[in-house]
DNA sequence: GGCACAGCATTTTAGACAGCATGTC
DNA sequence: CTAAAATGCTGTGCC
């Protein structure tokens, strides 16, 4: 089937055919045979890189000529940025919204194609944010997923609240190959398209005694390093002119193997040394310094320790064939499209801290073997497992290569999931009374695969009484109300049992202190905490004895809650290293984390330090001040006496510091010393800026006050 | 006594969504 | 709890 048969918009047909694109892949056919063009519902679950993303391209296309706008539901912000950057320039008005971007964009509605991931969108519906009835067409990205126990029960939501909203909602989902497909499918009302076809030969194969054994053949690989099985497999397929990724099971592995791949590569070209200088740019830590040396000779490592840029620098570097391999933790797996010709799955054992190592699920092998092959620029691609014994090399084809890809079932009635959700529910209105309630469950994929078992009314009917508890909700008969409180919670967007704790620490604590309140936030659920080793108990004993007075939450009695007492502890630890503006290098040296850790943890930690002085302005105005302090600090990692110098632009940790060590503590200061003195600190440009700002700031003051006249009006347009 | 180091014992272990309001050196 | 690599610790041999 050729392009010019299919009944999309001119322009795209242009675009794609400049794109190289003139003849569909036999999934896609297959999706248009089935009705993508007749607004089918479709469930489409076939291999990676074989063209999902097209067929929900073209069908949005579809729906815009026809007056549509499409949501686009990713699981990740930097996919979300991806299908950003791909679907514009295409004659479409595209948008973004996840946590990164977007302040509430008024705007946002205006597009035809409004790319998200799922709990942003969950948060929009919590909103009741208008342009979503206008949605004629759900895009849903990897919507196996669902399957996930943390954020499967949003994405089921999301859609059932979606599809609740608009009736006639057209909906394509993506998925990865699953082992029941159709029943996702029914409960989407949904036609089913599976293939295993690819665009590019995959050849899966189990590497032991210097051989890939395939399904059909071997290939033999030549001996470089005596020790290392992983090693040669890499260079093979440099020598070859390939590139090769090899997933590993920590983040230590990968750096190991990337420091051994960079010492028998020393690759070097002028090319590289552009990525290098960016990477020694950016680093102030060991890791950094590790990973530019890496780099330096054509090998590298990610992982999420890694900050962003450094992430984004290597994947440029790898993608432009610079950087020839890339050894990674699961971030690449699941993460954007950056494809090899070779694959190597070398660990396919991981740690789990309930279940010590454990064999990682045929879905994530999947992943990653699908990576390799570049479309059009790699004549086949090659997976390889690594066995350590000869008996191996059977049961690994056996457990992945020749194994059924896993079922997907829902997590929604895990109890942790239901209390925000029911919360939304009842917050925005969807449901009004228990009846109400339990209706909208039966709408859920969950209700749809347990069609007998009411198990989950008696999780709904817990997360009722939790709510109605901490007065989130009132029930009153058969009806059911949010309070402002529960209102307030449901758009902060965190879990009802964070802002049960935070509640009840407030009213519990008149003493105000920074680690109090860190040390609170970090023991919610919706923090993610630091591990804690044994050398780190000893340290922490101490603080406890010394900073006991400072803490809101005591040690418990129960020996079971220790470990996550000390967890909470040492992540606030962290946190309260940053705003005392350690260095990150001294952070990442003291809490064994990398500078991604750091920048993660801020910013879950923002998020929470600003819900919680939302409540503190509801229950305990008393403390809303510090709080709010404290936010402002740990958004930009400084002491308190920076304050007042960070509300000028241009000014954060670094020169508010340097300004303030000269003993210029406040803008009023800064005025004072004059341009000329602050010139020669900060640099001239900086300085001018700054003092654009305070003159500014003088007139807009006085309008505030009052009295307007018509040259400060005019002055106030002027710089405005 | 001090030190280097082999060899054994113990420790450690992946990832990443959300609010809000604008700009580091 | 299953593995494997990194790190810590101990004891030996040497000067």
């Amino acid at each position: 089937m050729r392009l010019s048969e299919l009944p999309i918009p001119e322009n795209l047909r242009y675009q794609l055919t400049t794109a190289g694109i003139i003849e569909l892949y036999p999934p896609q056919i297959e999706c248009v045979q089935k009705g993508l063009f007749e607004r089918e519902n479709l469930l489409i679950a076939i291999p990676t890189a074989s063209g999902k993303t097209l067929v929900a391209e073209m069908a949005m296309h579809h729906h815009i000529a026809d007056g549509g706008k499409c949501l686009y539901i990713v699981p990740l912000k930097a996919l979300a940025s991806e299908k950003y950057n791909e679907f514009g320039n295409k004659g479409v008005k595209v948008g973004i919204s996840t946590g990164d971007f977007d302040r509430r964009d008024d705007n946002l509605g205006k597009n035809d194609i409004i790319v998200a991931t799922s709990e942003k969108v969950d948060s929009l519906l919590r909103n009741n944010t208008p342009w979503l009835t206008n949605i004629t067409l759900l895009v849903i990205d990897e919507i196996h997923l669902i399957d996930s126990p943390d954020r499967g029960p949003t994405l089921e939501m999301v859609i059932a609240k979606m599809r609740y909203k608009n009736p006639f909602l057209h909906i394509i989902a993506l998925s990865a190959t699953i082992g029941n497909t159709q029943i996702l499918a029914d409960w989407l009302n949904a036609k089913l398209i599976t293939s295993n076809w690819r665009p590019v030969d995959l050849h899966e194969g189990v590497f032991y005694g210097n051989v890939i054994h395939f399904k059909h053949g071997e290939r033999s690989v030549k001996v470089v390093s005596r020790n290392y099985d992983d090693l040669n497999l890499c260079l093979d397929t440099i020598e070859e002119g390939g590139q090769c990724l090899v997933f590993v099971s920590s983040r230590k592995n990968a750096e190991a193997f990337a420091k051994r791949a960079a010492s028998a590569i020393k690759l070097k070209s002028s090319a590289l040394g552009e990525f290098v200088v960016r990477l020694e740019s950016i680093a102030d830590t060991e890791l950094d310094k590790t990973l530019a040396l890496c780099v330096s000779n054509g090998a590298a490592f990610h992982h999420a320790g890694l900050r962003r840029e450094a992430r984004a620098i290597v994947e440029e570097g790898f993608r432009k064939g610079l950087i020839k391999c890339i050894s990674s933790t699961p971030t690449l797996a699941a993460g954007l499209n950056l494809p090899a010709r070779r694959v190597v799955i070398r660990d396919y054992l991981r740690f789990s801290t309930a279940e010590g190592m454990q064999p990682i699920p045929v879905r994530e092998y999947h992943q990653m073997a699908g990576r390799a092959g570049r479309p059009h620029l790699d004549p086949y691609g090659e997976a390889v497992l690594i066995a350590k014994d000869e008996g191996m090399v059977e049961d690994l084809f056996d457990w992945y290569i020749n194994a059924l890809p896993e079922e997907v079932h829902s997590k929604l009635a895990e109890r942790s999931a239901l209390y925000t959700h029911v919360l939304s529910l009842i917050a925005a209105g969807f449901t009004q009374t228990c009846g109400e309630l339990a209706a909208f469950m039966e709408r859920t994929f969950y209700a749809h695969e347990h069609k007998k078992g009411r198990l989950i009314q008696r999780t709904v009917n817990a997360a009722l009484a939790f709510l109605a508890e901490s007065d989130m909700i009132v029930e009153v008969g058969e009806h059911i109300g949010a309070t402002e409180f529960g209102a307030v919670v449901s758009r902060l967007y965190i879990d009802p049992r964070s802002a049960e704790m935070i509640v009840r620490q407030l009213h519990a604590h008149s003493n105000y202190s920074d680690l109090g309140v860190l040390q609170l936030v970090c023991s919610t659920p919706d923090m993610p905490n630091l591990y804690v080793r044994n050398s780190d108990v000893g340290v922490l004993l101490r603080v406890i004895e010394k900073k006991g007075n400072l803490l809101w939450i005591d040690p418990p009695e129960d020996p079971d809650e220790i470990e996550t007492f000390y967890r909470s502890l040492k992540t606030a630890l962290l946190l309260s290293d940053w705003i005392d503006e350690l260095s990150d290098e001294k952070i990442c040296e003291r809490y064994s984390v990398g500078p991604g850790d750091i920048f993660g943890m801020v910013e879950n930690v923002n998020w929470l330090l600003h819900a919680s002085s939302e409540l503190a302005r509801m229950f305990k105005p008393s403390l809303r001040p510090s709080t709010r302090e404290l936010e402002i600090c740990m958004r930009y990692g400084i002491r308190r006496e920076l304050l007042p110098l960070v509300k000028l632009r241009g000014v954060g940790r670094v020169r508010a510091r340097r300004l303030y060590n000269l003993g210029i503590t406040t803008p009023e200061a800064i005025l004072n010393a004059g341009i000329e003195e602050i010139s020669r600190f900060l640099g001239r440009g900086i300085s001018e800026q700054i003092f654009e700002q305070l003159t500014t700031k003088k007139r807009t003051k006085k309008t505030e006050s009052g009295d307007l006249s018509d040259e400060q009006q005019s002055s106030l347009l002027y710089f405005g």
